[in-house]
DNA sequence: TTAGAAAATGTAAGCTATTACATTTCCGCC
DNA sequence: GGCGGAAATGTAATAGCTTACATTTTCTAA
């Protein structure tokens, strides 16, 4: 006891070692490190302290290979730089490390042929489940998950598909709600700045959300002109830009995000415009810069961390339980600050 | 022949289902595919036809057990939802992906014994090669991974010990020079308001180079307090409104990090005071919203992204080349916008 | 007490691929 | 035809862990 009993290739303790040094079964040094509660306190004490004399850790290929799974957890998002999907992921890996799991995180940077190959390597690697965003993406990576048995979740938007799990919010019907408020209050020129719909569901729907809304009250949708660009400040202030200087200056500029609102909030202030009384801008997602710039931004409030926290939670049990689809919709709200207000006239 | 042979747990084609299909032996078809020349092209062909027909690909906790190798790299950072850290780990993301690479992510919440176990976890799920963000910690999770052969890079911070691969830049000195050109400017009374320095390197030696600043030119460094909190806006705010109500108020407050420093600014502005003509206040990391925030936040640009990158170009030297220690220090620079400004008096 | 249930622990089979060593096949040549 | 040796192939040990099932210990309640 307390000597090193066995010396293998890798020159590294093994289950065994442990076990000897601990006076128990290789069983239940297993049994402390993975379910520690099937085992007396005594005997893990004790495990655990011959764990650490020896600076046990297990060998990560042998336990992959005996378990079935490698206790890892991809998340594939479109960039880390995104406030939104910092937060999220950042409650998806605690959620994870309670259930003592590990997660892998990709960026595809919106770019669909990257993310196939984000989640197919992250398969190869051992992922035992992956949460993606968005529902958006050849159906071939979807059958290869299904053929692999990999349990997926969706997130920050809703699918129709019946089997897939998602974690989401209605993005359209928050842009909706936002959009009939700004039009109690008057309005009635509008501008649009949005992230590129093209491989984004949920841009797209919040840019449809709005134009029913105008649909709702007889608007005609096409009076409201889309500026579609990239995720920065500085291309939201260009968007603004645009509309400021057009013949028909909108009342109300709504943004996909809160990113390109401050972007044109800062581009509006440059040109002498008072918001909201010159002109009104909203956001979406209610990030820590809404709170930051003024005027306040009054935007959509998105509750991020708890859908990363959900996300990890509908994964783990796909995998623990392999249970059933779970689709899980979030409730959004409106933020009100100060950027949106009445029109003057 | 062509019948699917063996049904296995995970319904997946094993090398044995292949060497049943081919009529051959498992051994022969390990052979096949890692040192083909040995099998003669009848068998071979035969073989190789199998493995088509069945979709077979090996197993990867078993082939990590053979090449004792996974091509997984992990990082281990404070928090994703910092956005240096989030700019830096997204670099660091992407230069591994370009090798072929897979990254783990963890946050320890500037948390010791969590980050020791974020560590462990991950060399336990068989990470190659790990990031971290400083350098204080327990010797003992150093003496844990060189046992285990596990290369490390050390982030945002240097250390002082020759055999630690770092990517660093002057904490230390950044400081200093933002102090210096601040008493330059004829600034007398002073707060500073930092992250806690109790696990925090870069914290400590943010607030120890104002100091060496103030001692530079013969001021008594005590004369300086320094208030500890987390890192938020609101508690920027909270630790400036202590300052503001204290019976001599600093012409400068100096912030550890921008966070801080924005919600400083906010609430010097709630006070009624003129930025920087009451107050002058000063960030560090130069992030995003040090632009949003009106006046412009003067503060060290440190190049976060560039940080990330090189640190998974060492590491990934480190690993493949098994290399020396590798130890480089980045440039910062002060970003002048408006927050900081010569005194009134 | 003690039967019986529950909790703790142990035994050993199994996971998949590699590979040293054993066996079989093939071929050329006397 | 038969022998030696190379080439091809097979057998089975091995890597380090998990876990179903078996056994032992502890606890509960009558």
């Amino acid at each position: 006891m307390g000597l090193k009993t066995n010396i293998n290739k890798r020159n590294l303790p093994t289950l065994e070692d442990v076990a000897l040094d601990a006076n128990v079964s290789t069983a239940t040094v297993s049994r402390c490190l993975n379910e520690p509660d099937k085992v007396s306190i005594d005997t893990r004490e004790r495990v655990l302290e011959a764990v650490k004399r020896l600076q046990y850790a297990p060998n990560f290929g042998a336990r992959a290979i005996a378990a079935n799974r490698t206790g890892i957890f991809g998340a594939v998002i479109p960039t880390m730089e995104n406030a939104i999907f910092a937060r999220g992921i950042e409650a998806f890996q605690k959620t994870l490390v309670a259930s003592n799991k590990t997660m892998f995180v990709a960026s595809s940077a919106y770019d669909r042929d990257l993310e196939e190959l984000q989640i197919r390597t992250m398969v190869a690697r051992g992922a035992d489940g992956i949460l993606l965003i968005g529902t958006e993406r050849n159906a071939d990576i979807y059958d290869f998950l299904k053929e692999r048995n990999i349990p997926t979740v969706v997130a920050w938007a809703r699918s129709t598909n019946k089997d897939q799990s998602f974690v989401g919010f209605d993005n359209f019907n928050a842009a909706r709600q936002l959009m009939t408020k700004a039009l109690e209050l008057g309005h009635q020129s509008f501008g649009f700045i949005s992230a590129h719909t093209k491989m984004n569901d949920r841009a797209r729907e919040r840019v449809l959300g709005a134009t029913a809304a105008l649909q709702d009250i007889g608007i005609d949708p096409t009076s409201m002109p889309v500026i579609e660009t990239e995720y920065s400040i500085d291309c939201g202030r260009e968007a603004c830009r645009k509309f400021i200087i057009g013949k028909r200056r909108p009342t109300l500029i709504m943004c996909g995000n809160d990113v390109l609102a401050v972007g044109a909030i800062q581009e509006a202030q440059d040109a002498g415009l008072n918001i909201p009384q010159d002109i009104s801008i909203t956001g979406f997602d209610d990030i820590e810069i809404a709170k930051v710039i003024s005027p306040g931004l009054t935007t959509v409030h998105v509750p991020h961390g708890e859908m990363g926290q959900k996300a990890a939670e509908t994964l783990l049990s796909l995998v623990e339980d392999s249970s059933r689809a779970t689709q899980l919709t979030l409730d959004t709200h409106i933020v009100e600050r100060k950027s949106l207000g009445p029109t003057s006239f």
